[in-house]
DNA sequence: TCGTCCATGTAAGAAGTTACATGATTGG
DNA sequence: CCAATCATGTAACTTCTTACATGGACGA
């Protein structure tokens, strides 16, 4: 994935709906946004001076304690301006689905009647079943009332990821049922 | 995504099927299996050249036409060996479900009236609607009777394809309704 | 002959992961 | 006081993409 930076964007985008440190930008990318995008902190920090050394952010350093500085970020008006730019733009549709080790493997077994194939599509299927439940927890706690006027977009991901996990428990069900018979 | 090195085990699950050259397993990468996994033929070759040294695979040359040589690559058993143990090994499943900027961009649009969701709503589902059908077309063609008892797991892999876009496209419809109401 | 596909490689650089490094705060 | 978490960075390495480079085969 060597592209056009989207990290640069996603941290503007983060950093437009609250001046957040590098740590709390990592957070964020281990809740609900890491289904759809994922980063590490070795990856964040950099980024950070980068976009600063662009004027797109600012930050302004918190003590917190005896001597722990923190760093909050917040967008400048042109960072602003950048991320509304790249809100804007055309959005290439993603191309295969990205990666997927599990299904790979599969492609190469190639007898329904495989002795270790009930017990990978089990074993996925336990971990994916439970990763829906927890999203669909998320939903009801976040969203009671179904879609709401703020936070429109969280919303929207947080039903995209409930719909694929969904879809992937399904598929998994549904390839168990076709190698038992 | 600096991991295990899965592009090895691919090449090996691809030359399993049959003994293929570089170009062809670039190919396969277009293809169905494209899906859920890609690679570009810079990372092919070289991964290849390592995969024979490590005396996974071996070639032989063809001769097409007047000078044109061609690399025609197979399992050795030690190869054979390596792709089995990769098979049978546990899969760790997939974290977040891989990147998709479309997602992450609606994340940030927090209001259901803003002016650029429509058409950007739009846009994704008629490309995804346009891609579902072309899989859809695959399974026919491909596996006209259903699943079938060679081949199982190209026949999963599909249906998991066409899984994955329906659900991104109910998505999207669904999007569209909530946002213009 | 000319364009499209076939065919194989290398190089440069971006993106992403893992590991290294260090230290503070907070609550039990 | 000790563990978990907060907090920020750098280094080394792998993976992946884009671009560079070259040439043959085949059909119109």
């Amino acid at each position: 994935m060597a592209q056009r930076n989207i990290l640069q964007f996603i941290i503007l985008g983060l950093l437009d709906q609250q001046p957040r440190t590098g740590y709390e930008l990592t957070q964020a990318f281990d809740s609900d946004i890491g289904e759809f995008w994922s980063a590490k902190h070795s990856q964040i920090y950099p980024q950070l001076s980068k976009l600063e050394t662009a004027q797109q952010v600012t930050h302004h350093e918190e003590v917190s304690g005896e001597k722990l500085v923190r760093k909050r970020y917040a967008l400048t008006t042109t960072g602003k301006t950048t991320l509304e730019n790249w809100l804007s733009a055309d959005t290439e549709p993603v191309v295969g689905g990205g990666k997927d080790e599990f299904a790979v493997k599969l492609y190469f077994i190639q007898r329904p009647d495989d002795p270790r194939l009930v017990q990978m599509l089990t074993k996925q299927g336990a971990f994916h079943k439970q990763k829906l439940t927890h999203l669909q927890e998320q939903m009801t706690l976040k969203f009671p009332a179904g879609a709401s006027q703020h936070d429109f977009g969280h919303y929207l991901v947080l039903d995209h990821a409930i719909r694929r996990e969904k879809a992937y428990t399904e598929w998994l069900k549904a390839a168990l049922t076709a190698c038992e018979k």
